[in-house]
DNA sequence: GGTTTGCCTTGACACTGTCAAGTAATATTG
DNA sequence: CAATATTACTTGACAGTGTCAAGGCAAACC
C-alpha cells in the first residue's frame, strides 16, 4: 500500500539520520556530530532532520536511550549465571566496563548531562533508571536483611561509582599507563580493578 | 621601568582572559566557553586571545592545568592528619568529592580528553601526573609489603575509580534521587559512600 | 476539484574558531 | 639619533555551525 511505502520510506530517513549520527560519532568523537554532515550523509537536506527531531539534542537523547537500552541487555545477560553477591557484583561491573569500551562514544554521550537533558526527554530518561533500577535489584536486593521497598543505597552507589569510574577513566585515557594498548589488555586490566571491589563488596 | 609596566600590561591582558574564561565557563557551563565571548568579556578584540594562546585548547588545557594543582592541594592538605590506611583512603576520597562539587565545571573540563588533550601540554599533563602519583603514594606506599618502586596499582585504581565515579555521576546529576539537593546534603551522603569504600578497602 | 497535510528543500541569520593582513607603539640595533 | 624589527594588538574575511522562516510538491481528504 502507498501508506505502507511511504511510512516505510519516512522510517528510513529517520533511521539513516541516526545511523548516521552514530557513525560519526563513532569515527570522530562527540565533537564531529554536527546537524548538517549527518543530513549529508544520510543524503537529504541540511534542515530535513529537523521533521524528525526537534533538534541537535533530540538525536543524542535517542542514541543515549539506545544506548541505555544496550547497556541493561549487557548486564542482563551477563547476571544470568551469577548467583552469589559476589559473582552478581563481578558480573555486573564487567558487563559495565565492557559496554563502555565497546561503545565509548555512545557511554560518553549517555552521561553528559548538557550533551542532552534527559529530564526534558522522559522515554530516555525511562531506559535510563531502568538500568539502575536493574543495578539495585542484581546487588541489594539478593543482600542479608535489607528493607526492600526502601533500600539502603550506599552500597549500590559505591559498586555504581567504582565500574563507571573505572569506565571513565579509561575511556578518557587517564590510566594509559599501566593498563595497555589493546583493547583486550585494558578490559584484563579492568577486570582485576572490579574483581578487587567485587571481593570486599561482597564481605 | 617600562618593561615592567609594560609586562605587567600583558600579564593582565593574560590573566584577565583566564578569568573571563572561568567566569564563563562556570555561568554556562563548558559549552558557553566561546573564544569570542571571553574576548568579549575581557574587553579586547575577538583575535587578541590568539596572542596569548594558541587556540582555544590552549585555554582549556591552562585551566585545567590550574585545576589539577587546586585538586592536588584539596588531596594534600586533607591526608594531613591521616595516618592508618583506611582514614588516608576516607580522606583523600572526601578531598576529591570535595573539590569536584566546588570547582565542577573545571572538574569535567580536566577529565575529557576530547576537550584538551593534555598529552600536547606537558605543562599541564605534569600537573595531572602530579595529583595520581599523590593519590598512588597516599593509598599504595603506606601498604603491607609492596614493592614500592613498583606498587601494585589495582587497589589504587579501585579507590581513585570510586570517588572519580561518584562525583561524574554526582555532577551529572545521575543521583538526583537519593542525595539531596543542597551542596551539603550531597556532600555528605557522598561521603557515606566514600566510607563505605575506605572501610573496605583498608581490609 | 480544491484544500489541507506531510515531507522536504532552499534561503537566510547570527554565531562560532581561526587565518591573514594591517597598525600603532615599543625595543633593538647600526 | 634614525632605521629597523618586534610586540601587542585590531579589523576583516572565510568556512562552518544550529536553527528559524518560507516555499514547493506530492499525496490524502472532503
Amino acid at each position: 500500500m502507498t501508506v505502507a511505502t511511504k511510512s516505510a520510506g519516512r522510517d528510513d530517513v529517520r533511521a539513516g539520520i541516526l545511523q548516521a549520527s552514530l557513525a560519526l560519532m563513532n569515527e570522530g568523537g562527540l565533537g564531529a556530530l554536527s546537524m548538517r554532515e549527518v543530513a549529508r550523509r544520510a543524503g537529504v537536506s541540511h534542515q530535513a532532520p529537523y521533521h524528525y527531531f526537534d533538534d541537535r539534542e533530540a538525536i543524542l537523547a535517542e542514541l543515549a536511550g539506545d544506548g541505555f537500552d544496550k547497556l541493561y541487555d549487557y548486564m542482563v545477560s551477563a547476571l544470568g549465571h551469577a548467583r552469589d553477591r559476589r559473582s552478581r557484583a563481578q558480573a555486573i561491573g564487567e558487563a559495565y566496563i565492557r559496554f563502555a569500551l565497546n561503545h565509548q562514544e555512545v557511554f560518553k554521550l549517555m552521561f553528559r548531562c548538557e550533551m542532552c537533558d534527559l529530564s526534558r526527554y522522559p522515554d530516555a530518561k525511562a531506559k535510563a533508571d531502568r538500568c539502575f533500577n536493574a543495578v539495585v535489584t542484581a546487588l541489594d536486593a539478593h543482600g542479608a536483611a535489607t528493607d526492600k521497598a526502601n533500600p539502603d543505597l550506599v552500597p549500590v552507589i559505591a559498586a555504581w561509582s567504582t565500574a563507571h569510574g573505572l569506565a571513565t577513566l579509561l575511556l578518557e585515557g587517564k590510566l594509559g599507563m599501566a593498563f595497555g594498548d589493546t583493547l583486550d589488555q585494558r578490559e584484563a586490566a579492568a577486570n582485576r580493578v572490579i574483581a578487587f571491589f567485587a571481593d570486599r563488596f561482597a564481605k
